[in-house]
DNA sequence: TGTACATCAGTGAACGCGCGTTCACTGATGTAC
DNA sequence: TGTACATCAGTGAACGCGCGTTCACTGATGTAC
């Protein structure tokens, strides 16, 4: 089967995007390449035609990741309003109970944490490149100094989505999220206004 | 070879804390029966003398963890000094760099959030009473309404370890973990106070 | 426009390997006499 | 105290299976003439 210029691209794009759902799911090491792409609708032996190995196939999936979640920043109203929206979402049981619909970082970091430092390189610059986004809309007046502390509030919210996931009780997951969402709000007002340094 | 009443036990209690390094080291799929045996400085067949199943091994695992964790509490000073250097230690580089002998929580939670509700139960439970002797040294005064607020600072300090562990940049990381431990503190001190009850 | 052919995305079986689990067996030691 | 035996923690090979990866092959379509 011979085809048009644009298909081997656009069945790769179909694979990624599979991938994302089923990784994000069952995990890295729990999902297997047979699984992958039959997900896709192919079989196991096209897989190197477009990927050098699963580990290729991760990087790949995390930078797309990233990059529709950055893209889904796109659509958050600007200002404070924005903000509280984006995170009430970010911590709502909606998205603890869709792992394969939600946040890559959320789904995955402690598997990410094990892979090579090549493929964390391109989570960090997807993660930066998303961060850094994120950190012109919660304090436009000081981008700089802020990629670190907006990387803690965000370790918050994905810290708070694993534990509500880990939890069986969804009534203290639900509290825990709530909670969550207050102190990454009070953090985000308090890093807006000019503060002392400290240590 | 028969051995004396005490032996049986000891060699599962050999098996379970080696299981805990390498599980935190190599992830809950990462590591097979046969090398958690090893080890311990048995082979494979042995396993099923101690454990119905490898989730089995898991669960007293997360138990047993959990249960150090706890007793680490035990060496903290109290008042906000007990409270202060144990976020730090947390947050440290060391922390981060030492998977095998730091948080199961860290180093496991979205694969927690992935086994059995049977299992997770087992995770709840000894989360629940480490964070519940957490919440009575940070804020004395008010142990019943502080459970899921101290949930709330315990995923941050999660989330901060595990995004650093996944960034190769460690100066960014190593800024991540500073300022999450400055956050930490902050809702800490916030919490201690009597505070307007939001949403 | 019609035909012959080269291309190459995708198929599906097979590779060696390690997985979680089972099981017949071993042999040092506690117990009974 | 000495001996025979039952116990059972641990061994190590084997089970069926799925893993990541390789490869000879297929066959629809784009291209050349």
């Amino acid at each position: 089967m011979r085809y048009g210029r644009e298909h081997k691209h656009a069945t790769r794009k179909r694979i990624v995007q599979a991938a994302g759902r089923r990784l994000k799911r069952d995990g890295i090491d729990g999902s297997g390449v047979s699984a992958l792409m039959a997900d896709a609708g192919l079989t196991n032996g096209a897989f190197y035609a477009h990927f050098s190995s699963k580990e290729d196939l991760v990087a790949s999936v995390l930078a797309d990741q990233l990059r529709e979640q950055l893209e889904g920043l796109d659509h958050m109203p600007a200002g404070r309003g924005g903000v509280e929206r984006y995170v009430r979402h970010y911590l709502s049981p909606e998205h603890r109970d869709h792992r394969d619909q939600g946040c890559p970082s959320a789904a995955l970091l402690d598997e990410i944490g094990r892979l090579t430092d090549t493929t964390k390189e391109v989570y960090g610059d997807g993660l930066t490149a998303f961060v850094d986004a994120l950190a012109g809309r919660l304090s436009p007046g000081r981008p700089q100094a802020s990629r670190s502390a907006t990387l803690a509030v965000f370790a918050m919210m994905i810290g708070a989505v694993q534990l509500s996931r880990a939890l069986v009780d969804r009534e203290l997951g639900e509290e825990l999220l709530a909670r969550a969402a207050e102190n990454a709000l009070t953090l985000v007002d308090t890093a807006a206004e000019p503060r002392p340094e400290r240590d």
